[in-house]
DNA sequence: GCTATTAGGTTGCGAATAGCTACCTATTGC
DNA sequence: GCAATAGGTAGCTATTCGCAACCTAATAGC
């Protein structure tokens, strides 16, 4: 159990302390929803999240800065700016859902009368969940930790809990 | 396009606002991490994290009201206070890997020298993908907004962009 | 061309939150 | 008993949030 606790430190080189310095601040998962769902305009974001607004300033700059987002001048009205999603920025989605899905499951307030369908046949997409390389679905006592190829021979050890 | 923007005020009754009231605060995701690798104590968490200890003491009480973690007085030494995880908890796995792999990919420490890994045979598992109901990886392209079943026909629309 | 309006900010200031250090209390080991 | 350990709390400072007011550039109306 005390073994347990080594390994830590090592995937303190793990994606998520830079995940989070992205996305970790308030506002910045409810911009991004925003966005995925087509708004582009700082007003659209301003009205819509009821944020204030040099917050919401800041977090588009930081979005912008880290590639979420893309600020471009629109052409034909200069006025306006048009903040878009990158590549980088839609590829939060699965971590998006996923936790939109956590929400959803332990909230009082029932279901959403919306739901993400797979646009082909229009059945609802499924949870989001781990898979193996041959896609069966793993829960959390099917996983454990094992030395990257790279780093020679992938001596596994067991994740106890 | 202006079209587009409509049902975000609907699904502002997702669960992506529930959930972060629970995990939105820095150190929350953090605290969770550690939690799945074993740590427990008040102790581990602070000297693992640097986490100012009144900060974890408030974030842990957090974690345990929304019932993330489970809060014990250890049996056999009652200075002691175990910290475990519980399903709800666990539950939150996908969403952290989801957001772990994404931060990793984007980020310039190149990979970290443990990875997740299927007990069973050893091979790392798959990225965290959004699938439909027959597990095809969908795209954001590949989705649309389609009301829940409760609520009437589907009447589905493209999800534009 | 002059004025009003719109879009996208910035600035100043008070409130809330984070973080450091020191202190406190209940167990435990000796 | 006495010192050490585990898990906090209290007080203070530094940073971030949030509101309201203001500013500037580009358009629209006339």
């Amino acid at each position: 159990m005390t073994q347990l606790r080594e390994p830590l430190s090592l995937i303190s080189e793990c994606g998520l302390p830079a995940a989070l310095e992205v996305m970790g601040e308030r506002w910045s998962f409810l911009i991004l929803r925003a966005a995925f769902n087509g708004f582009v305009h700082f007003e659209d974001f301003s009205s819509e999240l009821g944020i204030a607004r040099n917050i919401l300033s800041n977090r588009l700059a930081r979005l912008v800065d880290h590639g979420v987002l893309a600020r471009e001048r629109c052409e034909h009205d200069k006025r306006k700016v048009e903040y878009r999603m990158t590549e980088k920025g839609r590829e939060l989605l699965p971590a998006m859902l996923a936790l939109r899905d956590w929400g959803l499951r332990h909230s009082d307030n029932v279901a959403p009368n919306l739901v993400l369908v797979d646009a082909r046949d229009q059945q609802p997409i499924a949870p989001i969940t781990i898979r193996a390389h041959d896609d069966r679905v793993l829960e959390w006592g099917d996983l454990a930790w094992a030395e990257a190829v790279e780093a020679g021979a992938p001596a596994a050890k067991e994740c106890a809990e």
